[in-house]
DNA sequence: TAGTGGTCTAGACCACGGT
DNA sequence: CCGTGGTCTAGACCACTAG
């Protein structure tokens, strides 16, 4: 496993091919994910460069949250991984097949060093996840956690993105004023299987660690 | 110039690839912009579907405001194209050989029927731009103008997103009380002319309309 | 089984950057 | 000039969906 510094230049598309057998296409089908997700930057005629991270969550089209930042993230559970009734008001209403089916949901809060900054709620169907319960989450990741121990991959996520005031229940455990101006994002992750679908509410605290994103066209 | 109604099946990629003599790599690349633009989506085995068209303001990863909405979008500006200086407090500060050539700045009130919903400023180097002045935009589309006009196309955008409260300019652009949450974006732009970088910031009333995004993993 | 999308190999030509 | 990334052709095999 070889590590480049961020600004060094990564070994040429041809070289990668060589090194590890592969042909353009597939090399190139990886390095652009990587420039997707924001780690590499192309030059033409020059090569391909590391990119100096974002200090911003580099949540929105970035998988999961302890993926998206360094160090100093900390998570509390507020309602651990349980069964309950699927919510009226869920973004991205379920679909029929999903409704008949044991809803399971969870509940954390999101610290970057000691201050929350997200508070995050999560409802999918129990079926495809039978005795998906307690905290066994790998690296604190739910993400990461579907990916090692069931093999299921987020294949795509839709999302809606409003400002609002903070209620009495988000003032209260993001530590801020009610009324206070923060993000909320709904999200409907889709992924390999197909009967499952994840339903997320996220309220974060911009103030002072905004919301950042990468795209490249 | 085949039209597809939302929902039907596209012509499948060994098919287009037939009608257009062209390989499957092309079609296939083609194809995955159009999934990552949200317009289409594809179930293996089965084939390529038009995407029903979200409501929200499909913006972020997306190009322009009105390439983004369909119809009943209408756009005022407030400031039409001119020379002024640099602002200080832009987001994402440009590089020096920017801030050497003067700066063009221009700020548009974006309605949705008669809600104003965004407030929209931006900055770029007029160097690369000479003689851009006036209204003379294509469809009323900074982006398609830089397109069609200038042959520029948009390479990667960078993304901060915040929430914070009105400040007596933007509640009186966007009709809503002082103090109310609105939603912050800052970006960056890079476009296919190394010297032109767009810095936008927009500020956005999402009561009514939140901001959309599509993702592919 | 036939057709679909997902992935890959092999190899070509081009425009761009630096020497 | 050579090496880089950008794009493309040609063709293969696979897993999945549906009749």
């Amino acid at each position: 496993m070889e590590r480049y510094p961020a600004g060094s230049l990564l070994p040429s598309e041809h070289e990668i091919c060589r090194q590890y057998r592969i042909t353009r296409t597939t090399t190139r089908k990886a390095l652009d994910e990587l420039v997707r997700e924001g780690f590499v930057k192309k030059e033409q005629g020059r090569g391909s460069r590391v990119v100096e991270r974002r200090k911003s969550l580099g949540l929105l089209t970035v998988k999961g949250f302890s993926e998206a930042v360094g160090k100093g993230v900390r998570t509390r559970f507020l309602r651990q991984p349980h069964l309950t009734e699927w919510p009226e008001d869920l973004p991205f209403s379920p679909e029929a097949v999903e409704l008949d089916t044991p809803c399971i949901f969870f509940e954390r809060l999101r610290y970057v060093g000691d201050n929350p900054v997200m508070h995050e709620s999560n409802w999918f169907s129990g079926k495809p996840l039978k005795g998906f319960t307690g905290i066994d989450f790998i690296d604190g990741s739910f993400f990461k956690t579907l990916s090692q121990r069931y093999l299921i991959e987020i294949t795509t996520s839709e999302q809606e993105i409003r400002a609002l005031a903070a209620d009495d229940r988000r003032s209260l455990l993001l530590n801020i004023q009610k009324g206070a101006p923060i993000l909320k994002i709904s999200i409907r992750f889709s992924t390999s299987e197909p009967l499952l679908n994840i339903y997320s509410l996220l309220y974060c605290d911009t103030e002072k660690y905004p919301i950042g994103n990468y795209y490249k066209h």
